[in-house]
RNA sequence: GCCGCCUUAGCUCAGUUGGUUAGAGCGCUUGAUUGUGGAUCAAGAGGUCCCCCGUUCAAUCCGGGGAGGCGGUACCA
């Protein structure tokens, strides 16, 4: 009795964080992304591309020691024992770059870059292991100007994402301007532990969107309990110097040089806060002059972005239209990007202090949001579908084929073993728009069929009785075979 | 990382107070309607009831551990 041998079979299935994409959702990527490219480079910044690994000292401070190598960055040891990891964003690369490259490089330089960053965390909703990132940077030109521009551009690129205007507003704000609010609150001790909390502060700002200012508050004291049970432990500031931030991030006003002139009373015994609110003055005001005003860019003091490198100006583009989920309930879309000045990077490589501003536009949240925007999804059409009935013709289908595609129009052959009817069911599964068929009576007439299988699908409705609606035969016409392309181009035409 | 909920057919979910053949709807496959996707009708395939260990004569069901999913929270260069 020979036992059954037991064939390994893995489990097909996608790694956790990670996942498959088909079809509509991917060319619908590639064309945001290409429409976001030709702004950048319509303002002379030039493509670059860099690889997937970098030595893991390059990218920062992720250094995996040996009980996780792998926290927050995908990462492995090369033959030569050297650490690599998959990059994280596209910033540490370019820093990378730019230093490996500084002196045959013009400066500023300027590049944009598109790919797929990999993170190695817990993925939430609309959170991946894998995404994909669309950066402009400027390197080596000082504030306000490139700041400025970078803002512009962003804006810009949004508009060319599809976002209309008026759905969106970057939202701006200076590092220097929180740390004069950390110095004026008195929080200016050199321990580690006034160094956390310092942290802590900035991290309770910066989810003032999110839990309010009741949250905010709680955050900043003694640390707030969240709806789960878990406790996050707080700033534990004094009510004096809660006061104090909390007003300071409701200072907003209603145009950004009348926040700026609130501001400046403010910062008036903090050098770093005062140069905060004047570049902030300056880039409004420039901004405004270029047609980028309170409607598409607004100071917002609560914008922190991360909490490492920036120095200078930040922005995020936040989405004002909100959206339901699958489930009916409301869901925030929230940031769809950001940027800031970060003059500290390619110092870390070569010693000297390299001025940089840059943004980066989170793709696949922005097509989140399109696409639950939309009211009604125009389904991608699926390719023409040219029938293959008789399997000894089948050099004239791909002639037929091959004529559609020369004229433009995307178009296959059946390629599988099957009948008429499993064939129809094919296209429709692809959903083609259209079935060109030629079986032997067309084929004595010298004539093919077209099938629109769309007003097909839709007379359908409307009939009950299958005699009907097979020898009705519905939303089909026959042309000499030498109409095929002019007859299917007609028919697409009327789709649009 | 922490807290909570969940895991039964491809999908959405019933169900078994622990007992022999675990179900539905949808989907899928095949066929009928003489060369037409829809509709209708008929038949069929598909399950280690997430995994491991334990309790028990007996576990899909009870207990422990693990994995995976969802949601929140923290971190996020």
């Amino acid at each position: 009795m020979a036992k059954k041998q037991k064939t390994f079979r893995p489990k097909a299935r996608v790694p956790r964080g990670f996942r498959d994409r088909l079809g509509a959702e991917l060319t619908a990527e590639r064309e945001m992304l290409s429409r976001i490219s030709a702004v950048y480079e319509s303002y002379g910044f030039d493509p670059l591309e860099t690889p997937a690994f970098e030595f893991t000292d390059a990218l920062g401070k992720f250094l995996p020691d040996v009980d996780r190598p792998n926290a927050g960055v995908f990462s492995l040891q090369d033959d030569d024992d050297q650490w690599m990891s998959l990059r994280y964003d596209l910033t540490a690369p370019l820093a990378r770059f730019v230093a490996e490259n500084y002196d045959s490089l013009p400066k500023p330089f300027r590049r944009y870059q598109v790919g797929p960053v990999w993170r190695n965390e817990k993925p939430g909703p609309g959170r991946f292991r894998q995404f994909t990132q669309c950066d402009a940077d400027s390197v080596g030109a000082p504030a306000p100007d490139a700041d400025v521009e970078i803002c512009a551009m962003f804006a810009d690129a949004m508009e060319a994402a599809g976002i209309a205007r008026g759905d969106y507003v970057v939202k701006l704000n200076d590092r220097r301007l929180l740390a004069g609010l950390l110095e004026t609150a008195g929080l200016v001790g050199l321990e580690p532990d006034d160094e956390l909390q310092r942290v802590t502060v900035l991290r309770a700002l910066d989810k003032l969107d999110r839990l309010g200012e009741a949250g905010v508050r709680l955050l900043l004291g003694p640390g707030r309990k969240d709806e789960s049970g878990d406790f996050t432990d707080g700033a534990k500031l004094k009510d004096a110097q809660i006061d104090r931030v909390m007003t300071f991030i409701n200072a907003t006003q209603a145009t950004n040089a009348e926040t700026c002139d609130r501001l400046a009373g403010f910062f008036s015994t903090s050098a770093q806060g005062e140069a905060g609110v004047t570049a902030l003055d300056t880039m409004a005001a420039q901004l405004g002059a270029l047609g980028y005003g309170e409607d598409r860019i607004q100071i917002d003091l609560s914008i922190i972005r991360g909490l490492d490198y920036y120095t200078g100006p930040v922005f995020e583009a936040d989405l004002m239209f909100t959206t339901e989920d699958e489930k009916g309930r409301p869901m925030r879309l929230g940031s769809v990007g950001g940027g800031g000045r970060y003059d500290g990077l390619v110092k870390r490589f070569k010693g000297i202090e390299v001025p940089a501003v840059g943004v980066s536009v989170g793709v696949s949240r922005l097509l989140e949001a399109l696409e639950a925007k939309k009211t009604t999804g125009d389904s991608v059409s699926g390719p023409v579908v040219v029938l293959a009935l008789e399997k000894n013709q089948m050099a004239a289908y791909q002639q037929m084929a091959a004529e559609l595609r020369a004229a433009g129009v995307r178009a296959e052959v059946y390629l599988g073993g099957s009948n008429f009817a499993k064939q129809l069911k094919y296209a429709d599964k692809r959903a083609a728009p259209i079935a060109v068929i030629q079986g032997s009576d067309e084929r004595d007439k010298g004539e093919v069929t077209i099938k629109d299988l769309v007003l097909g699908a839709e007379l359908s409705k409307n009939i009950q009785d299958n005699k009907e609606w097979r020898e009705g035969q519905p939303a089909q016409f026959s042309v000499k075979q030498s109409e095929l392309v002019a007859a299917v181009k007609k028919v697409l035409a009327r789709r649009g």
